[in-house]
DNA sequence: GTCTATAGGAAGATAGAC
DNA sequence: GTCTATCTTCCTATAGAC
């Protein structure tokens, strides 16, 4: 076993951790699954971190920031806003369809927090702001193209938040690509249609 | 303790864990914690279930059930196409808010289902099962209002099937009613821009 | 049928040798 | 720092008295 910093071995556990939650769930990743993932034994752990669940803290905002980063990549900066959408529609679901494990593991963590005494929280906060990165992506994709919204963006940005979790977890249970991505493309037209172009005003 | 068929004290036993899960969680439904909410012992339980899964599914099919008949009793039929989409979904809102406890039951049975090995197939049913309703719900709106809908229904089912669930499960998150209202009716301003009236053909 | 008692195992956490 | 061995608790499931 190589010698490393306990911030080293917190940083080995945690992507472990992510690693048999993504294979086989988060109920299924105990300290002793995860250590030995990891090649550690189980005395390691608890001089890592105080608790299983101060580990599934810090993996559900990691999952978050990933998933965060997913969606930013995904997004297309593009002058005409009918490509921006559907660029970044297409993009978020080839993401989505190569990352079914990450996504489950995303719903696992979001329900345990909510179940858990202290740690709801941390759900509000995860909530919070994944809604507010929408907000930002969509305020960009209208800057962009020199739109606007014609509804409010903090709606539009749940809209479009309840449509992609929903549509995510619809595919987890009956993994049917084709009628997913139709329903994409409806929600981008719906998307298309929500816009108006800039007035020259608010100089 | 009253005697009663082994059949009863499956419902009960039932109806027990379903209240214990809405209260506490899917985990935190033991056996021991479901024959104490029942008023039996633990010896009771392995003679009406062969296993804790096999009460689990039962419980999944049960849930499932409830909330395929809350969606139908949400569904209003009316003449006015724009009225029926509000009072539906309205009343499914009104349910949804109603019953926090009992959606989180849903999401995390569900999940339990898909990674549970040999469960996928009931996961898979489940997710088949709502599509179906929002298929026929969505005809019966359309016959009822004497219009048709621009985009194949089972595609629309599944928007409205994704929309919902996602929108419930942000809300879990955030309990943000307000806002999720207003998803809801920009949600229904999109389905009524979805219909047209019927064509008096096809006969 | 109905219960108590217990088997048998796995979990989180820790004590203490090296 | 690192690991083994163990404590304690909780689980599902069953055996066997009544």
């Amino acid at each position: 076993m190589p010698r490393m910093s306990a911030k080293e071995r917190r940083e080995e556990l945690i992507e472990a951790a992510i690693r048999v939650m993504v294979r086989e769930g988060v109920t299924k990743a105990t300290t002793r699954a995860i250590v030995a993932e990891a090649g550690m034994t189980l005395g390691v752990f608890h001089y890592c971190f105080t608790s299983r669940e101060e580990l599934l803290q810090e993996v559900t905002r990691r999952i978050t920031d990933r998933a965060v980063v997913a969606a930013r990549e995904a997004f297309a900066h593009e002058r005409d806003i009918s490509a921006s959408i559907t660029k970044s529609l297409r993009a978020f679901w080839e993401y989505v369809e190569r990352n079914p494990g990450e996504q489950l593991v995303g719903y696992e963590l979001a329900q345990y927090a909510l179940r858990q005494e202290g740690l709801q929280e941390l759900a509000r906060r995860q909530y919070a702001h994944y809604l507010e990165v929408h907000v930002e992506i969509l305020e960009e994709a209208a800057d962009a193209a020199d739109i606007e919204w014609t509804v409010p963006v903090p709606v539009l940005a749940r809209y479009l938040n309840s449509v992609l979790d929903g549509l995510t977890s619809c595919w987890l249970g009956d993994r049917d690509s084709a009628r997913s991505q139709e329903v994409l493309r409806l929600t981008g037209e719906h998307l298309l249609g929500l816009t108006r172009e800039r007035k020259p005003s608010t100089d």
